[in-house]
DNA sequence: TCCTTGTTTCGACGTCTGTCGATACAGCGA
DNA sequence: TCGCTGTATCGACAGACGTCGAAACAAGGA
């Protein structure tokens, strides 16, 4: 197989990938655990979409209001979706008078983006 | 936190994404449902461990028998994660032999990182 | 003040998930 | 061929998770 060539181009790849941790090193007990706390978070259908709804929102935030309607679920339910999401670090949430608003913490993505940055046009179909 | 801007420069070249970041439009229900498998596959701490132990590897690639000793857990626990890793379609497989070494798939990763990607300046409001 | 609307919390329920030990399967070497 | 080592599957079990309806809390208006 190429399995042989493929392990050479991903260590190539990785001397220049300066910035993903997880293919360059072992991740430490501790940093796993924060880390899966996140995509914890992310490893639901419902609370994807919430992100993305308040993330694409008109001013990058969003009100309740605005995030029940789209879905299939009871209003409690979204309010938990949201409780994971901002206990997860990924949202911040503000009462402004009558409605609450949420916003997405880019720097929270960001993290998470950078530790799966893969070696760029390494294998697996990666067009490149 | 220029962590940040840092990062989104470096994934400059990445443009190569499949897919534009969830910030930009709202995720379909299809495909919230589809990313949510794979990050669910994330959400594990041993998992993650298992991932980033197989992507910094010599070679790129782990054996199984590499992969059970930094763990406190059983080997068929072991192997039921690399399982889910396998159907999330993060990690390849082979048999060479007597051992069996797994190796990662970066389009996969690549994909959950651009999708993850979060504009610099958007809702930088964030600093709330 | 009371009522209405928006949001969160509570308690309960069924399902999914991580873990184990036991066991089956796959190659290699004697 | 047999036995040994490496890996996967099976069956079971406790705990975590997503969901709901009911109820509590918060803010504004009549």
């Amino acid at each position: 197989m190429s399995n042989l060539e493929l392990k050479v181009l991903d260590q190539d790849a990785e001397a220049v990938a300066c910035c993903s941790p997880m293919v360059r090193e072992p991740l430490d007990e501790e940093a796993a655990a924060d880390l899966a706390k996140m995509f914890k978070a992310l490893a639901d259908p419902v609370r994807l979409r919430l992100l993305s709804l308040i993330a694409s929102h008109e001013g990058g935030e969003a009100c309740v209001c605005d995030l029940t309607g789209p879905f299939d679920v009871s209003q409690p339910t979204i309010s938990h979706h949201l409780k994971v999401l901002r206990e997860a670090g990924l949202v911040g949430s503000e009462r402004r008078g009558t409605w609450v608003y949420y916003w997405v913490l880019p720097a929270a993505l960001a993290k998470l983006s950078s530790l799966l940055q893969a070696p760029a046009g390494a294998s697996a179909g990666a067009a490149r």
